[in-house]
RNA sequence: GGGGUGGUAGUUCAGUUGGUUAGAACGCCUGCCUGUCACGCAGGAGGUCGCGGGUUCGAGUCCCGUCCAUCCCGCCA
């Protein structure tokens, strides 16, 4: 069974040598005196060829089918000029075979395996056959890049004092957060655990155990709908450190990324990274994760409309509203299509309707254009740099909608610009950048009261714990988000670390009712007593990091075994229905009308 | 829960205003071929037009419902 080499190492050095391969067969190419034969594994391909002095080896090999596993012994002989093939690292030798073993016939494949057609297979088949499409190079390599990254981010916390701890997966139930998968258990009859959606409070308990610095690459569960860069399982790098302020976090965080881009990519990434104010970034590009990749920023134009006549902008402002607009700059030959769906995008963002000034041929063109005033119209001229070839969107509406749709608005327009070759933003621009300051909490109108803009467990900034009875929506949380290309990579805090201000923002600011205070996070407050050293950590997605770093469109293209958008494996088939005996050993009665038939 | 897009041969797609026997390329099968590397040449097989119902003399095409995939909104402390 033993090979000699690997399908991508025989080179002229090795002419004349008897050698052993094993592999897949790429391609068989019969041409009745001679077979040639791609022999492909994991490290690239050698030519094996067959010829018909070798009687039933010869024989065998015209029967080969493709993506079989053989394996071939032969010499490694120099290939005449001429019929070299410099795509091939092993293209100036070949290998006469002179005896091969079949291990396994490969029955005729569901749908081609070179990239360029299997690309554009149907992404249900390819996951039914997960392992097929995995054996593709290129998708091997993905998860051998995942690998890289993994391998980079523990050598860089294992190196920095950091101690890799194993917390439970199955934890309990807690509400309040993301929908969660539970998990009945058999020997406590009609309890149930959860998975855990992040190991945030075993990791902050471990903090009180003295474990000062902390990391897991974890595995967290998250029952939500599914969308390209959200799978129900993923992996999160999750860090916890004791005696930290926010400017340590940072640096440390930095420094694990540049190593992380070196290692992978070779790629420098400057540091330290810019940071921004949760307030700036959503007025300036309208999300909490700005892509700052390119310019395009929103205006606000709330003090030009002031006194308008234009009653819908008018009337906005008078309730409180705020007018914004972006400037597409180029985009004026924007197609009704293309309008139409920014349009709807809009609309489902809470918009009315998507007012617009196109400046084309020297004239302004818009629905909206007979309600503006001159001087109306010179502020925008002015404030928007309206030129030749633009086109400008506005949303009139409350702050935070506004800054909603037009911060989709932009990016939209982005990518119709991109389409178009005139903006170019290229594979290997990585912007990084820290979000910070975020509010603590925000009111939900729906519960009337307030949650957590993160997790209750987030240190308020010092000078605003004044505010925390008077005015909760004005605190700002110590917690800062990272931000990569307008993707949010991950996000963390500065803990509290003393039970009274704890307890406080449980009972006094969340509102949460005594007796569930102790049942939920009674231990957690228990151990804040006894000496909780101050702590913060953050947490990083592994999963959208590495798709990043190879440039994927989809978390699944870097997950081995995705779900589909209804969390199903269409591979092995799950979830899938239990016996009744299962059920009843752990007390489970299904709705009659939710049993399949 | 809501909106968009898609579902026709093993795969990717075409299919006109509703009208004869639903086509192409690749793959597959058979034969030929001694220097290919997406080998080439000749021939052949292969279809529940996602599923169910309706309109019609007649449905891949029109209508209603439904399933699946995907993108987005809600949701994701």
């Amino acid at each position: 069974m033993k090979r000699t080499n690997t399908c991508n190492e025989l080179t002229a050095d090795f002419a004349g040598k008897e050698i052993s391969l094993i592999g897949w067969v790429e391609s068989v190419r019969d041409h009745g005196g001679v077979i040639f034969v791609d022999l492909r594994d994991r490290e690239g391909i050698t030519q094996v060829v067959f010829h018909p002095e070798l009687g039933a080896t010869y024989e065998k090999a015209q029967k080969l089918k493709d993506e079989s596993v053989i394996q071939i012994f032969g010499k490694v002989a120099m290939r005449e000029e001429g019929t070299k093939n410099p795509n091939l690292k092993t293209g100036d030798i070949e290998v006469n075979c002179s005896d091969m073993i079949v291990h396994n016939v490969c029955d005729v494949l569901p749908f081609p395996l070179e990239d360029e057609r299997a690309d554009k297979v149907n992404e249900d088949l390819r996951l039914q056959y997960r392992y097929l499409d995995l054996r593709r190079p290129r998708n091997l390599n993905l998860l051998r890049t995942r690998h890289k990254a993994a391998v980079s981010i523990r050598d860089y916390l294992n190196s920095n004092g950091f101690i890799e701890v194993e917390t439970p997966i199955l934890f309990k139930s807690t509400p309040e957060g993301a929908r969660e998968f539970l998990v009945p258990s058999r020997t406590n009859p009609g309890n149930f655990y959860a998975l855990n959606q992040s190991p945030q409070q075993y990791k902050q308990m471990l903090m009180v155990a003295g474990i000062e610095r902390y990391y897991q690459m974890a595995k967290c569960f998250r029952d939500e709908d599914l969308r390209a860069d959200r799978q129900p399982e993923f992996t999160q790098i999750d860090i916890e450190l004791s005696f930290v302020e926010r400017e340590d976090m940072y640096a440390l965080i930095e420094n694990m990324l540049k190593k992380t881009w070196k290692d992978v990519l070779g790629i420098d990434i400057p540091t330290p990274f810019p940071r921004m104010q949760y307030v700036d970034a959503m007025n300036r590009y309208g999300v909490d994760k700005p892509d700052t990749r390119f310019e395009m920023e929103l205006t606000d134009l709330t003090n030009v409309f002031q006194k308008s006549q234009f009653k819908v902008f008018a009337s906005v402002i008078q309730n409180g509203g705020v007018i914004k607009a972006v400037n597409a700059k180029g985009l004026a030959d924007i197609t009704q299509g293309e309008l139409k769906s920014l349009e709807d995008i809009a609309k489902t963002l809470g918009a009315k309707g998507l007012a617009f000034i196109k400046a084309e041929n020297g004239a302004w063109k818009s629905p909206i254009l007979k309600f503006l005033s001159d001087e109306e119209q010179a502020a925008l001229k002015e404030k928007l740099n309206i030129e030749d070839g633009d086109i400008v969107f506005f949303a009139a509406t409350d702050w935070e909608h506004a800054c909603a749709i037009l911060g989709r608005v932009r990016l939209d327009c982005a990518k119709l610009l991109q389409a178009r070759g005139r903006l170019d933003i290229p594979w290997d621009k990585f912007n990084f950048l820290w979000v910070i300051e975020f509010p603590l909490m925000i009111y939900d109108e729906e519960e009337g009261r307030y949650v957590s803009a993160h997790h209750p467990f987030t240190s308020p900034v010092e000078e605003d714990v004044q505010y925390l009875d008077s005015d909760p929506k004005r605190v700002r949380g110590q917690h800062y988000d990272i931000v990569l290309n307008g993707t949010e990579l991950g996000g963390g805090s500065i803990r509290i670390h003393q039970p009274e201000v704890q307890e406080k923002v449980f009972r006094d600011v969340l509102k949460i009712p005594e007796d569930v205070i102790q049942s939920r996070f009674g231990y957690m407050l228990k151990a804040f007593k006894y000496g909780a050293p101050p702590h913060g950590g953050i947490a990083l997605g592994f999963d959208r990091l590495v798709t990043i770093l190879t440039n994927r469109a989809s978390i699944r293209d870097i997950i081995a075994f995705p779900k589909t958008q209804k969390g199903q494996d269409l591979m092995a088939q799950s979830p899938s229905p239990v016996t009744e005996k299962q059920l009843k050993d752990l007390h489970i009665k299904l709705d009659e009308t939710e049993i399949a038939e």
